[in-house]
DNA sequence: AGGCGCCTGTAACACAGTTACACCGGAGGC
DNA sequence: GCCTCCGGTGTAACTGTGTTACAGGCGCCT
């Protein structure tokens, strides 16, 4: 057998990052990764230096997979709004990476391409200064705090105290609709494209 | 010695929860947990079952400290605000126990109380149905989403592009004033409050 | 005294990240 | 032709993690 390709370091992000993927982070242990490579773990170390490296690598190689945006619609409104749902489906597409990058502290990493296209936008929409930084920063923190709840929704056990809580508070005896609605699990799709909407109203509509 | 007063799962959560606000949950190891309460793994273990357990009570503790919402305000709107403001504060009251609800998929237990004071008002806002649950919801997760991505800027490695990238993709050049406001660090209290006050006046205001 | 239930401690297990060290194989100097 | 050095690999260990089998101790009830 001739040996096997010399390792190299994008082979072992590669392969790290499917690990991941497949089966969550906590999946990626350095003596898996090295039986996964068909290598021992020495070599690892020695092209990655250590599981922190590691970690940083993926998640650059995800932040740089995010890439560009091309805003669709006529008015800035549709644009911001088309940006922001972009930015949320390509965030939902690497959700193990996306929990990564944020406990890894870099969500803010993830923001920047987006953030040049909320700038033109805002920009176009007539906001300047301050103003307009606070608009991008809002809509930023709006769709990415969006997606991390979404997804933490997603995996989140069961809810044992949920529609009783409210049917039995006496809070919710106003409105049995309401209760209903509260009570049956939520359509992530609809809030997010409600309040992006509703959010983005405010900040460029009336120029107060 | 008389031996020690004997050990009680209260006792071990309160002393684990000390543990991770001072240095953060991967500081929590049962062999220190156990040296800090001056016995042996095994006692923790007889009485909290194991870490996964142990963390659970840690989070519902948590949970639990969030207590109930009194708002403030004349209008629904504001007091909608206040209530957003009371929950963000009391999340970043314990940043790393919040991390860890969030990362143990519970974080729509943290949202309960504070969903039902929202209901009050927004039915008080005269909103009815679904409509009311989607507002609800939406404004939790604007508050909730805003902490988690605050939060996590705060820990935030050295952000190496940042300035620069903005300043040199030339889409910021339209503006100088922007990029500036964009360069610099961005003020969350600000960002948050905006962002929640245009978020409930464009649900609340106009009953389209 | 005997037994039983609550609680604690000793010592081990498997598995994690990490590393000291020996080794191989080819490229270049003598 | 030989030697040395360097990039890269492999073996086997170290420490520290969660977890548990097992041996008790202590107090109370009968």
């Amino acid at each position: 057998m001739t040996a096997r390709a010399p390792l190299t370091r994008e082979e072992v992000v590669a392969v790290a990052a499917d690990l991941v993927k497949q089966h969550g982070p906590q999946a990626l242990t350095m003596r898996k990764l090295a039986a996964e490579l068909g290598t021992a773990v020495t070599s690892i170390y020695w092209h990655v230096g250590n599981r922190e490296s590691l970690l940083d690598a993926l998640v650059e190689r995800t932040v740089a997979d995010l890439g560009g945006f091309r805003p669709r619609g006529a008015t800035p409104q549709d644009r911001v709004l088309s940006v922001a749902r972009t930015l949320r489906r390509r965030l939902r597409a690497h959700p193990h990476l996306i929990a990564m990058v944020h406990e890894r502290g870099l969500t803010e990493r993830m923001f920047l391409p987006a953030q040049q296209a909320l700038v033109h936008e805002v920009h176009a929409a007539g906001l300047r200064g301050t103003r307009a930084a606070e608009a991008v920063r809002a809509v930023l923190f709006q769709v990415v705090g969006h997606v991390l709840v979404e997804r933490n929704r997603e995996r989140a056990p069961a809810q044992h105290p949920r529609e009783e809580e409210l049917w039995g508070a006496g809070t919710a005896e106003e409105d049995r609709v309401l209760a209903r609605a509260l009570a049956a699990p939520a359509d992530p799709e609809r809030i997010f494209t409600t309040s992006v909407r509703a959010l983005v109203k405010s900040l460029l509509d009336p120029p107060t």
